[in-house]
DNA sequence: ACTTGTTTTAAACAAATGATTAAAATTTTA
DNA sequence: TAAAATTTTAATCATTTGTTTAAAACAAGT
């Protein structure tokens, strides 16, 4: 019954049902549902369901952009450190909102255009500290593109492909928990193992 | 103008909207008109939009599941050959479907219990013949399932991420295509470095 | 040519869905 | 407290979309 702004409470089921069902399949009505608000409530904060959704995703993109500008431009710490902490600081997001990457790729796929608007992804990888400390190593601009695809490989698919895992492998739930916390320790050895770093 | 089998030509047409959109986003004119059809005959042949998509999702699982099958239970081939071989195979037919992975994975999220049934993931790594070769070599169930894991990762992530990776990497297309191409050499020998293989 | 069964077509339907509207309720301002 | 502005609601609209229908076109057998 709480009236705290409603303005809030539907960008937070938005981001909810979107992430959970995609954008064609999210309907304006499951997120009134979701909010507990009017569905004219919808229009009146956001023009519309696309404006919703591009704000929704312009949030998902920065945080995403931020989250790995700041760790591989820290001059303070070490490669190896920066591969844990991306591997560490990743985890964490996903395991809390597990739909996320799905989420992201598909729409990134529909809609490219908007998304490189966002990212902007200059300054991502390239030019950046972190791609400075492995150029000293001896890497190439080409390693520097496998270790990062890599790394997002390894931390990504286990929540894409959850279902299928949990089947192949025959885990449950908490077995499905245990084998993702034992990746994270374990990736950044991998990646290490990969490239000799 | 050829008039060749509606039927088939409907199915070709869902395949490729279905895996470019999702279930959600395909319209059935959509299908007709990629078809070259009249749209009523979506509903003359396949009973409805839901069980023509369900047959093509069954056939993409199937195939799936027996490329895979084919491979690990193989008692002609050593552990290193399957793994090169599975990388070939996914990476040729990724690479004439690049849709394919991040649609398996959206629907299998969205309705988990149909692949299940098709899939039957009983022996499809466990009780293999190639589960059966790394346990001779001293892996444990968990290091089988973290191999196949990360085998998968490596392989899917550059399809499904290919509007990121692009960007991130700073590639065009053909500076893409050769990105493939050589994670396609390297994987096999990632994986051999990652497991000690 | 006529009948029979099959395939294709154009039109229409019913339900779903994003959006709008006008009035009611609530909050803020003066 | 009265007026004004803001927020919320219920009802409705226009379009889209999966599906159906009835007739037309076509094919095959006799």
């Amino acid at each position: 019954m709480s009236n705290s702004f409603a303005e809030q409470k539907i960008k937070d089921a938005a981001r909810k049902v979107f992430q959970a069902k995609g954008y064609d399949a999210a309907r304006t009505r499951d997120i009134a549902e979701e909010a507990g608000v009017n569905l004219a409530l919808i229009n009146y904060y956001y023009r519309s369901k696309e404006s919703l959704f591009e704000e929704i995703m312009g949030d998902s993109i920065l945080s995403f952009r931020n989250t790995i500008i700041g760790i591989t431009n820290d001059s303070n710490t070490s490669v190896r450190e920066k591969i844990e902490t991306l591997t560490n600081n990743y985890f964490s997001i996903f395991m809390q909102e597990p739909d996320l990457p799905i989420f992201i790729f598909l729409e990134t796929q529909k809609n490219p255009d908007f998304i490189l608007q966002k990212l902007n992804p200059s300054n991502i990888i390239k030019n950046s500290f972190f791609d400075k400390q492995l150029k000293d190593l001896g890497k190439t601009s080409q390693d520097v593109d496998q270790i990062f695809i890599n790394l997002m490989s390894l931390i990504v698919f286990p929540f894409i492909g959850n279902v299928i895992i949990k089947n192949v492998c025959k885990v449950d739930y908490d077995g499905y928990v245990a084998l993702l916390n034992h990746r994270k320790k374990e990736i950044p050895n991998w990646i290490y193992a990969m490239f000799n770093l």
